[in-house]
DNA sequence: CCTACCGATCGGTAGG
DNA sequence: CCTACCGATCGGTAGG
């Protein structure tokens, strides 16, 4: 319906052809389509991290990357799926990257060096570079909803399925010596418990972390 | 300043007698001054477990406890305070079963004996009857401001003080191979990891878990 | 992605 | 410990 109201100029004919032509404008204003939404998530897991999901707002995350406060929304339907949107950013990244690793699971000798790189990698997935994804996903996940926490679930079933073989050979050589699926639950909660002390104490390298855990976990026949 | 909208009878003076005689009035209504006190932190340490500090509404713990929704602050000045209550319960609770503890550390030989008494007192601690307080410090203490953190953070140092002798003792024996700060930080990791996934699975008992724990960790000479 | 706003919730309080 | 209530915050939305 046309009313009285309408302003007269800038017409929607006059704008067409202006389209194709140039890239959309970004000269100060420096929009950038989805990296807008992969700000927010960055923000989100940095914050999440340090404050917690409830205790975060999403005007802080806003605020975080100079959007106004309704502008999340734009990107994450919910305040629920943004958190959920971190989770599964840390997970796929962490998958990617222990699927990279070289593990030899064919021979038993192998098995030891393996464990080595995976808790290496962890540890890194843990506390190295864009550390806020996991730890927020360990501490974090009863604020998702229940297909959300299954949905993340299957990806850390999908992570610790690596693990699982590489345990049975060490416990098959008698270097490891707890049952294998409660070895597994107590190396993870030893590992991923270092998200809590490790950034207060920078006394340990990455490196020497994984030494450790290994000197613990592991049974070898030098003393 | 007396003015005239003041209601006439009812003076205070006709109710000052009844005041010494009987007990003060609990026939139907059960409340046991002290009591209740407890009741809240009890109920308060279950909510805060399931649910977290942030999604559980004062509303909610006074409705576990037949309160109505003001009542809590009759006891504790803020939310805070409440949560801070559960962690002191729990600690000092951890704290009074440690110290009565048959540790012998006085010869190497007991330190592997000592060791697994201080394991499985922390998994009954963790997992046991009355087990929603230290999870609840475990996983909330961010939530704390900072004299009421720093108060817990004197019991765990107290608390984790008796485990160090212990350790010493073991990586003097060559039966602990780990650094022994850095063995001790991944234990606990191990140990308090368990809080997250023992309900789900009741596969394995508290002795259980500890062999687990023992085998895992302490190279003895026996194959 | 901004503007302007709503509806509900929630910690906490006054006064008895 | 109840009643009645307040003030602020916060997730989320309509409409552009």
């Amino acid at each position: 319906m046309t009313t009285a109201l309408q302003r007269p100029s800038t017409s929607s004919i006059a704008l067409t052809p202006k389209r194709p032509r140039g890239r959309p404008r970004k000269t100060l204003d420096e929009r950038d389509d989805g990296n807008r939404r992969v700000a927010l998530i960055g923000a989100a897991a940095k914050l999440f991290r340090r404050k917690g999901f409830h205790a975060t707002t999403t005007r802080d995350i806003a605020a975080a990357v100079d959007m106004h406060s309704g502008s999340p929304f734009y990107h994450f339907k919910t305040k629920e799926a943004l958190l959920h949107a971190v989770m599964d950013e840390g997970m796929q990244n962490a998958l990617a990257q222990q699927a990279a690793l070289p593990l030899q699971t064919d021979r038993a000798e192998h098995a030891e060096h393996a464990l080595s790189l995976l808790i290496r990698n962890h540890f890194g997935v843990l506390l190295g570079a864009r550390s806020d994804f996991i730890p927020v996903m360990l501490y974090e996940w009863r604020c998702l909803n229940t297909r959300q926490r299954n949905a993340v679930k299957r990806q850390q079933c999908a992570y610790e399925a690596m693990w699982l073989p590489v345990l049975r050979a060490l416990y098959d050589n008698g270097q490891l010596r707890a049952d294998v699926h409660l070895a597994r639950l107590l190396i993870f909660g030893a590992l991923n418990w270092s998200a809590q002390w490790y950034s207060a104490r920078k006394a340990a390298s990455l490196d020497e972390l994984t030494s450790a855990a290994m000197a613990l976990f592991i049974h070898s026949e030098a003393g």
